[in-house]
DNA sequence: CCGAAATGCTTTAAATGTCAAAGGTCGGCG
DNA sequence: CGCCGACCTTTGACATTTAAAGCATTTCGG
């Protein structure tokens, strides 16, 4: 049924970091599913769409595709397909600015911002649902201590990433 | 840089619920990155590879494939292909009971279980060192802290799912 | 200016992922 | 005995993903 508590099992006591990992993990694939689920049967559209739209939303007047790929965390070769079928749609177009002919830039069509608007109300109240059992404080400190998680991660990555 | 400092922006004072999911989203992406780099340089292994194979780790006897599709939270049909591929590699066997015929059971091979060893030693290692600047204290906070927000989860998933 | 290096995007191959439908197999009921 | 329904896995059609190779364009040193 779970994941973390087969995966564990005889050395459970110890190992901390290992559990909390694994927990944030089926945490988060839980959620994931759920909203992909619900975007994909009310919108007809995928998380790692959903993920790019919001972007654009937030930039008016677009964004370049190298931008965009460090924003979601997509690769290159992702985005590339990503916003050819989301231009198919109707949602986003294409733009090669004068200056430098090698960049391409994204941005949403008016049809882009409100098919978005819509499913970004959604979205939120999705997630006010599945976290309704969780009190304002707990949440709060959650949202504080995962941010020095994250912080601690980035400052141990093996690639090199400075700031 | 970062996904969510550039999704909040403009709102950002309200709506924790999404803050909070958005930035679980991004450090467990992160986490996962590192980690997927880390296998695939080192032992040629992918994510859900590993995955699979830590559960076989822990029961011996082996798991049905069904089993094993719940546990990694991975469909049916990628449950077939992942094994064929471990299969193939020598890292798992293929076996159906005598009792029933309609099963498969996967197992690890000694090479499976020697191979899964090294990675999960350094998979912990890995863990360890990216959750390094994080107190034992927060750790355990937030351990249970996410533990909660995983049950509120699983209670308001829409799919028909009872406990 | 020229050529090498850097930059930005696209393409490619292999793996993973979903979903739905098809294939066997088992169990029970008439 | 024989069939129907339930169970388990595989298959097939596609969408998505990553890493790496491939193109085109720009930048910069000489």
């Amino acid at each position: 049924m779970d994941l973390e508590i087969i995966v564990q099992g005889a050395q459970a006591e110890s190992k901390p970091e290992l559990k909390l990992w694994l927990r944030l993990l089926s945490t988060t694939k839980l959620i994931s599913h759920e909203i992909r689920r619900r975007l994909r049967a009310e919108y007809g559209a995928t998380l790692p769409q959903f993920d790019l739209l919001a972007q654009l939303y937030r930039e008016r007047d677009g964004l370049r595709l190298g931008e965009l790929s460090r924003r979601t965390m997509v690769t290159n070769g992702n985005v590339t397909g990503l916003v050819e079928r989301l231009e198919a749609d109707g949602l986003v177009v294409r733009e090669t600015p004068d200056g430098d002919r090698r960049v391409t830039v994204a941005k949403l069509t008016p049809k882009g911002e409100e098919f978005f608007a819509g499913m970004a109300a959604a979205h939120e109240g999705w997630l006010r649902d599945m976290m309704a059992d969780v009190s304002p404080e707990l949440i709060q400190s959650m949202l504080r201590e995962v941010g020095l998680l994250k912080i601690s991660a980035r400052n141990h990555l093996s690639g090199a990433e400075e700031e």
